[in-house]
DNA sequence: TGAGGAAGTTACGTGGAGGATACTATTGCG
DNA sequence: CGCAATAGTATCCTCCACGTAACTTCCTCA
């Protein structure tokens, strides 16, 4: 378990460790990923692909590929007909829910002050 | 004042406000420019391309302009001869701080504990 | 016999973020 | 005049993150 290198992330092109943080959560879908098994636990790559219906099947299942890499999440095979996977938030990636709580609030102040002054929208 | 609408930012790829977030600082080089102007104050442009190395002036502008527009930056010049031009944080620029401090310190930990350990074995 | 669901894989294409390099404006200085 | 210093523009190019669509495997059930 030691000595697994990352080589997704190029850690020349790291200058600080917020970076890495970055280079982590940075993919299009990783942060609704993380926050939908953050807060409602384990789930199945179907009910994934439900709760975020924009995905298309390839990168949901590329992102999840690279969490795992990353030991953001865990992936558990049952071997039944059919098939079940299921995944769920390492204790790493349940770490990242502080910062992911502190991005959102900064977001959501931000956008009702910058953005959506005009209109009144809102996101889940 | 008010309804200066962002172009830059596709609100429509927008699931959630972390990700408001990430587009604001997700640029290749905006976390170490918040990073300095926000450690060190206000910073010339020639400053900042010394403690930023490796980026090329085009980015520094680039990514500068950015900030700037989403309001991160502020930007003042001096008509003098040879130009002066200084950044610095805004309100919201400085609001920001505590989030990249976050991602520090969490990048630091899962940087010790998962990536930079081939040579030193981690305490706990 | 074949449709259908789960969880993918493979092949292929594209836009745009990022990079390399050269050019500009201004003016005081020697 | 030629040059240096500052803060940029102006082009052109490369690469890969993301997307679209089709194919796969295994089993069950009608």
């Amino acid at each position: 378990m030691a000595s697994e290198v990352k080589e997704r992330i190029d850690l020349q092109a790291i200058n600080c460790e917020k970076e890495l943080t970055l280079a982590v959560i940075g993919g299009k879908w990783k942060l609704i990923i993380l926050w939908h098994l953050g807060l409602e636990g384990t789930k199945r790559f179907s009910e994934l692909k439900k709760l975020i219906p924009n995905i298309t099947q390839k990168m949901l299942t590329n992102q999840l590929r690279e969490l795992e890499e990353d030991l953001l999440v865990h992936r558990e095979v049952y071997r039944e007909v059919p098939p079940k996977v299921e995944y769920s938030l390492t204790a790493y990636g349940e770490s990242l829910t502080p910062v992911l709580r502190m991005m959102y609030d900064w977001g959501k102040k931000y956008g009702e002050e910058v953005i959506w002054k005009t209109s009144g929208q809102e996101a889940n």
